[in-house]
RNA sequence: GGCGCUAUCGUCUAUCGGUUAGGACGUGAGAUUUUCAUUCUCAAAAGCGGGGUUCGAUUCCCCGUAGCGCUACCA
């Protein structure tokens, strides 16, 4: 049974966009599948067939290729198990429905969804199963005319699964051990619809997870409570012996307050909670993503990682090739992990950093075009080699290095009154005409002469360099001045410098 | 309400009975620098409460408390 090969599956239900906590368990699945060199799988459940959203399959699709977490199997991709959704399933499901049926570990129930809501309110804490179900109207309690007649007239029914009550039912699992729970808790679960032909989740579940070999199931914590039940449905098929090893992560949740961290967190916290931005088809809401507000994957899924797993050591940053080596199921922690979205721009500004200045400077470029700059490509290579330490995202390198690519339109405040004082439009006026007639301009040759230049004139290093610093950026921020200087060249240097003592007044 | 899961710095976490309870984010201070930022150094910061078990509990057990989840013809 160990030697089984390993399986698992990612199977979102399409009902609108991917939502973070989703990818944090499909990036599990996949770190714990390649490790082993086993299978990937994506399924589609759509079982609901009221909840169906357009595009959503398609989003969920294109999120994983943008974090770079490829299925070897299921929709999209192929494989022979399929189909891989679950609404072309259909006649499979049915299947072992009336398997379940004919064997009397499950029965059809008649009543109305009104019919219940009124048994809810008639009765508190009220339960469909062994204490409730001769009461209602299903074909164990009505004589078997009526039920052929209520058959023979088309009324809808669903089929509920049969749950003995009084056993004790042991639930394995990877993260949390072994969980027991009496199944006299349990409801008898609807399966099955005749309404739209279509299983309910636990029904197609189980069939597809056996049928399609699934090894390990990873999912959220908000499935241990029906875990149980799952138990007790690979037991009603007889399928116990291959049922997948359970493993049940801790929910991730909101930054503050309580709560998990829902969809409808949205924007409203300031960072997104989908990998995609996302137009909902009917309300035309836009819900931001992480991709458009220039998150690096690899930053996304290292942070993610991390939440509810550790490689037990102090390492932090990790590729996907050093995870899937590091997984393991075993250290991941049991309790809820808040959304710490600060750590995670502390990851993307240390992807900014070890990333190839050229491949930054290719997210960058679209930025400058749009803006009309059109500087070599090499140049821009330049400026990212220079500028990224500083900032955390790519977009906020424009507000960093503007003024590598265009002359100030205007001069700080603060930054004037700081450095343009009394004599400092004199130092400026001075060091441009030392520049002109200077014999070099490169950085490294000219900084020297000029070092001693303002020795010789015995005014202050700092006075002298921030006047013309402001004079080149309009404030007094930047990289060392002469890096800026080489970069724009010795004309438009000049031009700037004098530009400004033209516009500003002597001193402030 | 019922059932289940969980509980270490503000946050993510390490510790698998004996530690000055470690790291990271964030925060504060300092250093470097012609500016700003980066970077570096340092600092403050934690075992929910009560019982056991044990020579010894953050660690194992029980109770309480709190948080979270589930409790649909949703997944």
């Amino acid at each position: 049974m160990t030697e089984r090969r390993v399986r698992v599956r990612f199977a979102p239900s399409p009902t609108g966009p991917l939502h973070i906590g989703g990818v944090r368990t499909a990036l599990y699945n996949y770190l714990f599948a390649r490790q082993h060199g086993g299978d990937f799988i994506f399924r589609i459940e759509d079982t609901d067939s009221n909840r169906f959203v357009p595009g959503a399959e398609e989003y969920i699709i294109e999120s994983f290729q943008w974090l770079g977490l490829a299925f070897d199997e299921g929709v999209g991709v192929g494989g022979d198990h399929g189909p891989y959704r679950q609404s072309e399933r259909r006649d499979i499901y049915k299947k072992y429905v009336q398997q379940l049926l004919d064997e009397g570990k499950a029965y059809m129930a008649f009543d109305t969804p009104e019919e219940l809501e009124a048994k809810r309110n008639e009765i508190a804490n009220f339960q469909y199963d062994a204490t409730t179900r001769m009461q209602m109207r299903n074909s164990l309690a009505l004589p078997k005319e009526e039920v052929d007649a209520l058959l023979a007239s088309g009324h809808q029914y669903v089929v509920r699964f049969l749950i003995e009550p009084g056993v004790e039912v042991h639930v394995n699992d990877l993260i949390r051990g072994n969980v027991v729970i009496n199944s006299s808790v349990l409801d008898d679960k609807v399966l099955y619809k005749s309404a739209d032909e279509l299983p309910t989740y636990h029904l197609a579940n189980i069939v597809d997870d056996h049928l399609m070999e699934v090894s390990h199931v990873i999912r959220g914590e908000e499935w241990l409570p029906s875990a149980p039940l799952h138990v007790l449905l690979y037991r009603a098929f007889g399928w116990e012996d291959t049922m997948p090893t359970f493993a049940h992560l801790p929910l991730l949740l909101k930054p503050e307050g309580n709560g998990k961290l829902s969809k409808r967190d949205g924007d409203r916290l300031g960072f997104p909670v989908f990998p995609l931005e996302w137009h909902d088809p009917k309300t035309g809401d836009i819900s931001s993503g992480y991709r458009e507000k220039d998150y690096l994957p690899e930053a996304v899924i290292n942070f993610l990682a991390l939440l509810g797993w550790n490689p037990g050591n102090d390492q932090e940053k990790m590729t996907l090739d050093e995870m899937i080596q590091l997984f393991d199921l075993s250290r991941c922690s049991k309790a809820g992990a808040r959304f710490d979205y600060k750590k995670l721009v502390w990851f993307n500004h240390e992807y900014i950093l070890s990333k190839d200045d050229a491949e930054i400077a290719r997210l960058f470029e679209p930025m400058l075009r749009e803006r009309g700059i059109n500087e070599e490509f090499d140049r821009i290579v330049k400026v990212v080699s220079l500028m990224k330490g500083r900032v955390n995202f790519v977009h906020e390198l424009w507000d960093t290095c503007c003024y590598f690519f265009e002359a100030p339109e205007s001069y700080d405040e603060k930054s004037l009154k700081k450095w343009w004082k009394e004599p400092a439009s004199t130092y400026v006026r001075e060091l441009c005409d030392f520049i002109e007639q200077a014999p070099v301009f490169a950085g490294a040759e000219i900084e020297p002469l000029i070092m001693e230049w303002i020795a010789s004139k015995e005014w202050g290093v700092g006075k002298v360099m921030n006047a013309f610093r402001v004079t080149l950026v309009g404030a007094a921020v930047g990289p060392h001045i002469f890096e800026l200087t080489d970069f724009i060249g010795k004309e438009e240097t000049l031009r700037r410098a004098r530009c400004a003592l033209e516009v500003l007044p002597a001193a402030i």
